[in-house]
DNA sequence: CACAACGAAACTGTCGACAGTTTTCTTTCG
DNA sequence: CGAAAGAAAACTGTCGACAGTTTCGTTGTG
């Protein structure tokens, strides 16, 4: 009963991956639920195979989990999650700005002032984002690494996973970190386009934990209790 | 027909992918060898299924490639490879070491020394290299951060291949790498023992480019500047 | 002898099925 | 009323099968 098997060979999983993506990173699948492969695949009109090869897609991307059972669960994402996937996301795209000033050229410099102007006029919080990870990935890119693109894409649905999560706590992107963010992006531009692989690590890296601390209220302010029912998760205070 | 698919669940699938990753870290598969998965379900008496799985494993490990029609060969490495691999590595052990620096403890101390006088008794160049990367592996587990460690996995695996690779090149590795090696074991022991996170970081970047170009008889030119063109597909940033 | 057309063999992607296990719902008993 | 036992439903892991495509070997021709 299969329709459009047609030209791209191998791609039925990966489009089951990508819808189940936009699901569990809009929200749409609610972390800790639950996702069987019959259910997916009457959802989606085909069969078991292909489903459960984009359930495989999706545990290498990091956001659904395999229980020992087998099962498959959206991944739920806790404080100490948000620091590791923020830490990998340093190690690697440090690393990325560090390759991509060696090799930076006019165009590239170009690319990104175009888009810190489209940053600029971004109306929403959310459009914002796709344009703030879009520039961190052409970043990416230009490093000419393509084994440090491909880890860094698996970091990458994880941290938009986890942006979800920070933006459900706190109701929305303030204004405030977007110009910051801006503000950063133009810091981060000006070693690339110097082409100072050193500094542009640096700044790169300066930039994530700055954006980070931004989101997550670094502030060990007592939450309002008022309706901070199920909201407050906090492992062990390393700090 | 299968004898043993008893308790742990999901497994079959791994274990072919452990049998096919040694062929191929070992060089029994040789690079660019076509792997159909009819021919490896009857090597292993099982159907597709699993060995479907199984490829799938072994491609997220970068160990073959699926090609457009479908096929799955054996990857191929080459200088270029090479280089992203251990550029991957420096990225995330630097990382790795730093973290491990902030929480490092005398039990850790005492497992590295250990490790390092095993090493200096090592036999065989195999046997070294598989000490080395438990050292490495180690220090990754010591950063506390999961995802960091998955990531290295990834690489690891690549890098195992690529050290047979160079293997054939060269007949066998140098005794001198490998008293060389050890010294910078014990470097980076030193600031992970004195909890200093960025010494450690940097001692580690240092550590693994010291030990490739060992490997690798230092190439005259910086590359050969195989294709010149990259990146910058599309000319603007927005949708 | 080189080369292009052709046919057969092999492989991939997907499907439906089945056994064994896990989960959920129901029923029974304290 | 609550908890434990039992039955039913659902799910996973694996298998075999089939259509469509790719690859390889063969044959025929310039």
């Amino acid at each position: 009963m299969t329709k459009n098997h047609a030209q791209p060979r191998r791609n039925l999983p990966h489009e089951i991956a990508s819808q189940l993506r936009h699901d569990i990173i809009s929200g749409t699948c609610k972390p800790g639920e639950a996702l069987a492969e019959p259910v997916l695949a009457g959802r989606f009109g085909v069969s078991r195979a292909p489903v459960r090869e984009a359930m495989i897609e999706l545990e290498r991307a990091g956001l659904v989990q395999f229980e020992p059972t087998g099962r498959t669960r959206v991944r739920t994402l806790e404080e100490k999650d948000i620091t590791e996937i923020v830490e990998a996301r340093i190690a690697l795209e440090s690393m990325g700005a560090r390759l991509a000033a060696i090799r930076w050229t006019a165009a590239n410099t170009r690319w990104i002032e175009a888009s810190i102007a489209a940053q600029e006029k971004a109306t929403t919080g959310v459009k914002f984002s796709e344009l703030d990870i879009a520039m961190h990935e052409y970043i990416m890119q230009c490093s000419g690494n393509e084994r440090l693109v491909t880890l860094w894409q698996y970091v990458r649905w994880q941290f938009e996973m986890a942006l979800t999560y920070i933006h459900s706590l706190q109701q929305k992107m303030a204004p405030d970190l977007r110009s910051f963010s801006v503000m950063g992006h133009r810091n981060v531009l000006k070693p690339l386009a110097g082409r100072q692989p050193e500094a542009a690590a640096k700044v790169m890296s300066q930039h994530i934990k700055d954006s980070i601390e931004w989101y997550t209220p670094e502030t060990p302010e007592p939450q309002p209790a008022a309706k901070a029912t199920h909201a407050g998760k906090r492992s062990t205070p390393t700090k």
